[in-house]
RNA sequence: GCCCGGGUGGCGAAAUCGGUAGACGCAGCAGACUCAAAAUCUGCCGCCGCGAGGUGUGUCGGUUCGAGUCCGACCCCGGGCACCA
């Protein structure tokens, strides 16, 4: 009997559905664990071997803590809106709704497949009315909620609103300090309860709107005027629109907000509870980017407006050489002198055409001096007010005080510039380069002269507080997360505009479900399509639409509960099943899925609607599989084809050049190109090529690249499930490398894990004879090798180290063939540990093997040293450190024994050349060092 | 530019706490079985060298009896940078 794996796989795939194997209970009579995957998006493209990796780690995860008596919970769902859908829907007029239905049918076809365990009874997808009902809730709860920072929780606006009109709004100042109240002709940053009770209705809602955790309020995108669209930083290529190269500037449009800066010291915070690396905890807290320092304004000459600038060093006043101001700032007309006008308005100008990516990675300096000086206010110097695009609008104040002795990129543009710097460092600046220290005594510094840097640091701020001319201040990079979009595909919001006042509709009227549509292009003046709907519009409902983050930002609740129509998920349930015990997924969501997602764990903790506040207890990161691509070489101008080892090293035949051209990775073998395939590929483009081969092979060119459909080197996984199977496919995929490193996939390695299933096959099955394992008594040897294999796959399952896991797999069949055991009392032992692995397989010998029950819940062999104790060990003998011999030396053996016995090492004494030994190092279990 | 990660044979990798570098697999080479092929099995397989031996984990330097692992500087590649998801 052969290893037949596709008999094999169906039969139990059929079987695990039929008997509801993977259905999973909240009923509360065993210990959790949670097993979740990132959020997919169910893309056109399908799946390709990168996608599952991720899925298969968790997989394995999830089959294992199963196997070790816990109640797992391992969903999977579809993060279903999304710009792909949009963009086909207006390329090919096909509803989003009915192109992410296909994509989703493709999808789960793929994944089945693959074998997973996943609960399907609990699929969400964001984009179904039953499910965005309760982002829209989700959202509405936001809308009506105010982080009260007395108690540093989300608190429902009711009680703001109560406060307000009992005391005004002394102990809950506006969250943005630069906000203030138009009353009458007066701008106010705080309110009496008498104000409070005298404004109207629109002053309040917009006074409430400054405390909301979503809110509306207006923020810049990339607007296309020739598409009348809005476009994501990555359409923008060098300020023209990526499809179509047309004009894009910044532009103001009305936004919601979600006020995650209100948050940010708990997400800090909560970093300290989690699980994850600290790469990724680092990236968070950069994101973040809480500084501490001061705000300090300077008086501009001839003017009476101030410029207020934002520094962590304001003991570095002293050192101030020229401002930067950020060239959207709207005053700057006020303040450049005539002179400089064109050449402030040119640079502002070549300003918003350009991205902010594209501002931050800028290597060339660049700037425009405004004619304007501010005013030292402690030395009464007059400093030159720059513009440069270096400074962004958005964070702090949008201006800095630039000190070149100090800062590296204030010295480049200072000298870039001709700007004379002033050395407030004494022997710590070399002229050559900016020297960032703290630890400076201050020269060229006033009252801060003699004062090491960190001192000054304190003296400076108060000395700035007693003038009255700044603040301390905590700043942080984080800024308020966009929440709108200008599209059709995403979540309507429950929102209805009156008179300017934003009214949340009534939790009866959810889910707003989203309409139907003529046409998916945008509304007028960039509004999102639903401003072309008349019945909408006549509504006055909300035209934007939510963004992709909204429903992966809670989906882990809903999959606890997710046909519960009356709450967004039970209290008892999520207190059940409560965080999230293993996240896996990748770093591109490093920073944004994962603080939005974390933020709104939180409030929905603050409102008392969960028990936990942080969503996730572990992240793994996952690596992503990169595509290896296959180049032919066309001599330039024909249609002959040169194989790769006929060129030179610069691509040359002989004296012709040659063009490197992508071709499908999937005919080609290894780097063999399958010439007929090739001929036909693409309607026969390459029908007449003709080829100049090595050895009767044409053989082609290779590169690790992204795995895309552009650069033909996808590879598909149904293609090699057909092939090998989806057990040898698992097992293939972890065996590439570590989970949470990138690496080229290569198709051929493959083969090596599927001999090795049938080599697995063949301690069970012999071709000739059938069946032949026994019911005999295991030898010390055999229960050896089973006990290894026990505590290795134990500790690489639980470190996520798969790849070792599978090796481990290995080498026990490997030896076990050596020692042509058939044993029943190991074999079956075996099975167990690999089913988290290869499930198909595990189950059918299991099955085979007599038993009744399936190996899903069968019990987890126990590792018991006994078996695995050894006396003696091979020790490494280095002489100086270099390694000589080897020796069998008893465990037990003390330094004096070992020292005699190495002494009287032929090997070692020819090494010691006669010479007397200083120092014998013995590291027990480890090796031995003589050291002459 | 800024932040994070990674560089080990021809290739994917292993080395879990500073202790035998290259486990396990792919590819390759030699052989067995076979009319032949596939499948399977056996052996070899970092580089230089006939060998003794030397050398080797991106580069340069340091700490240590001992460094892939720790420290400093640099080079290269990948991911993210706020409207792709």
């Amino acid at each position: 009997m052969e290893y037949n794996f596709r008999d094999i796989e169906k039969k139990w795939q059929q079987t695990w559905k039929d008997t509801n194997a993977y259905r999973v209970s909240n009923k509360r009579d065993k210990p959790k664990y949670y097993v979740l995957d990132m959020f997919p998006y169910p893309s056109g493209a399908g799946l390709h071997v990168g996608h599952p990796l991720g899925y298969i780690a968790s997989d394995i995860f999830a089959r294992y803590k199963r196997l070790k008596g816990f109640n797992v919970l391992h969903p999977m769902g579809y993060d279903a809106f999304g710009l792909p859908a949009e963009q086909y829907a207006i390329d090919h007029g096909i509803h989003p709704a009915v192109s992410t239905h296909a994509n989703i049918i493709n999808f789960r076809t793929q994944l089945d497949n693959i074998g997973f365990c996943f609960d399907w009874e609990r699929e969400v997808r964001t984009s179904d009315p039953g499910y965005y009902k309760w982002t829209q809730w989700i959202f509405l709860q936001l809308f009506k909620s105010f982080l009260n920072r007395q108690t540093g929780k989300a608190t429902p606006i009711t009680e703001l609103v109560a406060t307000f009109e009992k005391e005004g709004n002394k102990n809950h100042p506006f969250p943005n300090d630069k906000f203030r109240v138009e009353a009458g002709s007066e701008s106010l940053a705080t309110f009496t309860a008498d104000q409070w009770n005298s404004f109207n209705e629109f002053t309040r809602e917009s006074i409430l709107m400054e405390y909301r955790l979503a809110y509306c309020g207006y923020g810049e995108v990339n607007w296309c005027e020739a598409l009348g669209t809005v476009l994501a930083n990555d359409e923008v290529i060098n300020g023209v629109s990526e499809r179509g190269g047309y004009p894009v500037v910044r532009k103001k449009l009305r936004q919601w907000y979600l006020r995650i800066t209100e948050y940010a010291d708990r997400l800090l915070d909560g970093l300290q509870q989690v699980d994850f690396s600290d790469a990724m905890k680092e990236m968070q807290t950069n994101w973040i980017g809480k500084s501490s320092g001061a705000e300090i304004d300077f008086a501009i000459k001839g003017h009476d407006r101030k410029l207020r600038v934002y520094t962590t060093r304001p003991d570095t006043i002293f050192g101030v050489d020229f401002m930067v101001i950020a060239p959207e700032l709207d005053w700057i007309g006020e303040v450049r002198s005539d002179e400089q006008a064109a050449e402030v308005d040119d640079y502002i100008a070549y300003v918003k055409s350009r991205s902010e990516r594209e501002r931050m990675a800028e290597k060339k300096i660049s700037g425009v001096f405004t004619g304007a000086y501010a005013i030292n206010p402690f030395d009464g110097r007059e400093i030159p007010v720059w513009i440069s695009e270096y400074v962004l609008a958005g964070y702090g104040t949008g201006a800095i005080m630039a000190v070149p002795c100090g800062d590296e990129r204030d010295f480049r543009f200072a000298k870039h510039f001709n700007i004379p710097i002033t050395n407030i460092i004494g022997s710590h600046f070399n002229g050559e380069d900016a020297n960032p220290t703290k630890d400076a005594i201050l020269e060229n510094s006033g009252f801060l002269n003699g004062l090491n840097m960190r001192e000054a640091m304190e003296v400076a701020i108060k000395a700035i507080e007693e003038k009255g001319i700044g603040t301390r201040k905590v700043n942080y990079k984080m800024r308020d997360a966009a929440f709108s979009r200008q599209r059709y595909w995403g979540e309507p919001f429950p929102i209805r505009w009156e008179n300017g006042i934003a009214y949340p509709l009534d939790e009866s009227q959810l889910p707003l479900q989203l309409p139907e549509v003529e046409s998916y292009k945008p509304g007028p003046e960039g509004e999102g399509p639903l401003a072309n709907i008349p019945e909408w519009t006549a509504q006055h409902l909300e035209t934007n639409t939510m963004p992709g983050y909204a429903g992966s930002s809670w989906y882990f609740l809903r999959y606890m509960d997710p046909h519960n129509e009356k709450e967004f998920c039970n209290r008892e349930v999520s207190d059940y099943w409560g965080q999230v015990d293993l996240y896996i997924g990748g770093t591109e969501h490093a920073v944004g899925h994962l603080l939005y997602s974390r933020m709104w764990t939180k409030v929905l903790y603050d409102l008392g609607y969960i028990g936990h506040e942080e969503p996730y207890k572990k992240l793994v990161n996952q690596g992503m599989i990169q595509g290896s691509s296959r180049f032919v070489y066309r001599l330039t101008g024909t249609n002959q084809f040169v194989s790769k080892g006929l060129l030179d090293s610069e691509g040359k035949y002989g004296l012709q050049s040659t063009d490197a051209i992508r071709v499908d990775v999937n005919f080609v073998d290894g780097v063999e190109l399958d010439m007929s395939a090739f001929k036909t590929w693409r309607n026969n483009e390459y029908a007449n090529a003709e080829f100049i081969l090595e050895d009767g092979k044409y053989i082609c060119g290779m590169e690790v690249e992204k795995m895309s459909k552009s650069k033909f080197n996808t590879v598909n996984p149904d293609d090699l499930v057909h092939r090998y199977g989806a057990d040898t496919f698992r097992m293939y995929e972890m065996f590439l490398g570590p989970v949470e490193m990138s690496k080229p996939w290569d198709t051929k390695g493959i083969e090596g894990v599927h001999r090795f299933l049938k080599k697995l096959w063949r301690l069970f099955f012999d071709e000739i004879k059938g069946a032949i394992w026994t019911n005999e008594k295991a030898t010390d040897a055999e229960l050896k090798v089973l006990h290894n294999t026990i505590r290795r796959i134990d500790a690489d399952t639980e470190r996520f180290s798969f790849n070792t896991g599978v090796s481990g797999f290995m080498i026990a069949v490997n030896e076990l063939s050596d020692l042509k055991c058939n044993k029943k009392e190991i074999l079956e032992k075996l099975l167990v540990l690999m089913t988290p692995y290869a499930p198909h397989i595990a189950e059918e010998l299991w099955k085979q093997l007599g038993n009744t029950g399936s190996i899903l819940d069968a019990s987890y062999p126990v590792f018991e040293e006994k078996y695995v104790v050894e006396s003696a060990k091979e020790y490494p003998i280095s002489v100086n450190g270099k390694v000589r011999t080897t020796m069998s030396i008893s465990l037990d053996a003390d330094q004096a024994q070992v020292e005699e016995i190495v002494l009287g090492n032929d090997v070692v004494q020819k090494w010691l050349e006669g010479k007397g030994p200083k120092k014998i190092i013995y590291v027990k279990n480890k090796m031995i060092n003589v050291v002459v």
